[in-house]
DNA sequence: ACCGGCCATCGCCAACGGCGATGGCGGCCT
DNA sequence: AGGCCGCCATCGCCGTTGGCGATGGCCGGT
């Protein structure tokens, strides 16, 4: 290993700031430091990762392509700092936990608060993916549990059932299935629809089921969050599908109206996923142990 | 950050390894270097990471929380060295790249030659071959990159999307079909066709269509590019099918006709397969971002 | 043409960190 | 029981690393 978490942060700094000289003052060190760590770390690999002018730098392609993996090392080095931090202060357990959208929006709000109540010592460290990075992350021991609809195929790891999520049509109440209790989801394809990460499970059941009605899904704006969705659906741009528990936050406020889903695959279940049992910190085991036991 | 890349590597080896002394010598150097930075660690956050016997040492739990984690930075670290060595001495190294012939003719020239304008340093070998072959060398890493329509089923490969691929028939302006805009592909079953590789997805493609239509395929004539097949519908041997941009570059010249597919197997998606992401060379892995990155 | 901002280089020096020796501790074998 | 061995912590020594400030070259804007 011939480089320094500090070269990181520098290379980093300096990237983003454009400049060596704004770096260093970022870093609380001077240019010339910044300049010849730069130098030496580019002479390590024999590889330019600047390209420098009379009015900054500019990373090269090389450079560019390391941006992402230097952020990824130090994000990771700055969590385990502040992971020794706890220790140090008292903390007995810290569990990473991965989870997709839909876990976050519907169930972890509550069911995290009562487990941080109940247990203070432990610290819960929550990121919202798409189900396959948690499965990934899971596996690859980035995360200690996994919350997501299902597991990718061939996945090692142990799947423990979770909760039951149902999903809706979101309408505008103008809509010609607002009427109705409840509709299949090819009555819904002529309608254009509000679609949420592209490579999200939840966008995948859309495109399978119409392609199984043989229909094209016509989806115009991908948004990111629940609640970008009924906005969206609620200014006329289309209409959604989201889970029934996010849609009644706003069904009421947005005067939206949800409309239940016939199709089987708008049953769905959640799982918490992880490596094994035996793996598992204590203070994972205890989140688990929380999140299973609770009523439904 | 008060620690640094080696502490986490003295640490984890002296966890796995259940001993300074080892650890130390794992790591070439000498066991008071390691006892001391470890107890540095240690004091710098004012926690017991290690219990220490004469036996050797133990991780506290806050020691084996922090092990996952230290792993899952170096796991990092090390991932960005390999792709800076790659830059130094692997962007000399070659992107091996199978593709089946319609990639090849249709949408390969114009983006190798984007991307290869922009990485001069990189070169690509380009071999043609028919999709399960391409797989098979994907998934023996035969080749970095393959460009195929459809894994075949059972395949552990990732595939991402690449292109559409609209075929259709090639026809003299003296067949029948000439003057039609698009036909079935059952319509054309009377002529006698002019085909590709007998063992290439197109051919595959045409024969269980010809299947579905309960007729046989009247194949006399194999041969094994797109302006060979070209050159024998103008002679009059046959009609082919062939890919509508591979089709265009020889309609005007030769005096042929294109006749739109109506069949819904006539709309291919070409993709994009590899083993993983992760797996992926920084070479390949920027020539993967140059394909899907350009616009269609 | 000057000035200001930028980066690279150089010499200086402090501090970090590796090294080897030493000592204390506990278990194991005889 | 006593000696021995392997373990880890500590200490002083010293080489190397790395920060600092000054200097100089380069370019663009005023």
């Amino acid at each position: 290993m011939r480089f320094d978490l500090k070269d990181l942060e520098l290379f980093v700094a300096a990237t983003e700031a454009g400049s060596i000289a704004k770096a260093a003052e970022r870093c609380h060190t001077v240019a010339s430091a910044v300049s010849k760590r730069l130098s030496d770390l580019e002479a390590a690999y024999g590889t330019a990762l600047l390209l420098r002018s009379s009015k900054g730098i500019a990373p090269t392609a090389a450079g560019l392509a390391l941006l992402g993996r230097a952020r990824a090392v130090l994000h990771q080095a700055g969590q385990l700092e502040q992971e020794l931090r706890g220790y140090s202060k008292g903390l007995r357990g810290r569990v990473r936990v991965f989870a997709n959208i839909s876990a976050i929006v519907e169930f972890l709000p509550s069911a995290l608060a009562s487990f941080l109540a109940a247990h203070p010592e432990i610290e819960v460290e929550l990121e919202e993916r798409v189900s396959t990075d948690i499965a990934e992350a899971v596996a690859e021991s980035r995360a200690d549990l996994g919350i997501l609809s299902e597991l990718p195929s061939g996945s090692k790891l142990v799947a423990i059932p979770f909760r039951e999520d149902e999903l809706v049509l979101l309408v505008r109440p103008d809509h010609t299935l607002a009427a109705r209790g409840s509709a299949g989801f090819g009555e819904a394809l002529d309608s254009d629809f509000v679609g949420l990460h592209t490579d999200g499970a939840l966008h995948y059941l859309m495109l399978r089921a119409a392609a199984e009605a043989g229909r094209p899904l016509k989806l115009k704006i991908q948004v990111t969050s629940f609640d970008a969705v009924c906005a969206m659906v609620a200014a006329g741009l289309g209409i959604g599908v989201i889970p029934r528990a996010a849609a009644a936050a706003y069904t009421a406020s947005l005067g939206l109206v949800a409309v239940a889903l016939e199709d089987a695959w708008s049953k769905r279940r959640l799982h918490i996923c992880l490596r094994s049992k035996e793996s598992l910190s204590a203070a994972s085991r205890l989140l688990l142990d929380h999140l299973t036991g609770l009523p439904s």
